[in-house]
DNA sequence: CTGATGTTTCGATATTTCTCGAAATATCGA
DNA sequence: TCGATATTTCGAGAAATATCGAAACATCAG
């Protein structure tokens, strides 16, 4: 990932409410939330949500499919993993410190 | 790790050149860079950067010293630990695809 | 003390961001 | 088609951000 998609990734989420939406997106899964919901669930009004899905759409950070009259958002997963690499990758080098605990939180999330 | 410190470190990182600032003073390690060279290296007037480096001093991402007339920035490993571990925590749960790849580079710099 | 160097603070300006109400668009059920 | 529901787009205002030049502050060498 280079850095000005990174910064644009960063700044998707440097925000309260963007930042609760991803979490919220993370959480629901593949079959992921309909805006209304999130609306509701984050409290911001729907047209003020829609520009900040717009926001992590642009970035990757989630994607849209329309369902009747909703529109269903799920969680940009592989853009979220390219920020990670980006960051760690960084961050890791020649600082167990900080790589360590990550190894442990990553190793227990995966299957066997 | 709160939401709204990770939302204040998100931010410090949301800009082209505090990004590329805490890039280089990981890479720097704990020795370190002066305010000077970090305004040489990355482009920016001394007065800027210095707007930039409260800002990132203030999110826990840098800390500061004197020696002599110069300020020496080094990277703030601890907080950017932590701002990894609140995204990881979210992001791992129930997607391995994302943990594996962390799994492996935060492996890799863990010696032995 | 004085002058030079390194950094920060101040005050101002241009730009961007967040939020809102109102209106437009899309889909569905009757 | 009509009305209701779900979401987005538009236009505007308030607040936050990025950058700058000038000035202030801190430290050192002579």
């Amino acid at each position: 990932m280079l850095l000005p998609s990174a910064v644009e990734a960063l700044s998707a989420l440097a925000q309260a409410h963007r930042l609760a939406v991803f979490r919220l997106l993370v959480r629901a899964g593949p079959e992921g939330l309909s805006a209304g919901e999130i609306a509701r669930e984050v409290g911001v009004r729907p047209n003020t949500l829609s520009t900040h899905l717009a926001i992590l759409e642009r970035a990757g950070l989630a994607e849209s499919r329309r369902d009747g009259r909703s529109i269903i958002y799920t969680a940009g997963y592989g853009r979220m993993r390219d920020l990670l690499g980006f960051l760690v990758d960084d961050c890791c080098v020649g600082h167990p410190e900080i790589c360590a605990p990550l190894a442990a939180t990553a190793r227990s999330c995966i299957p066997g």
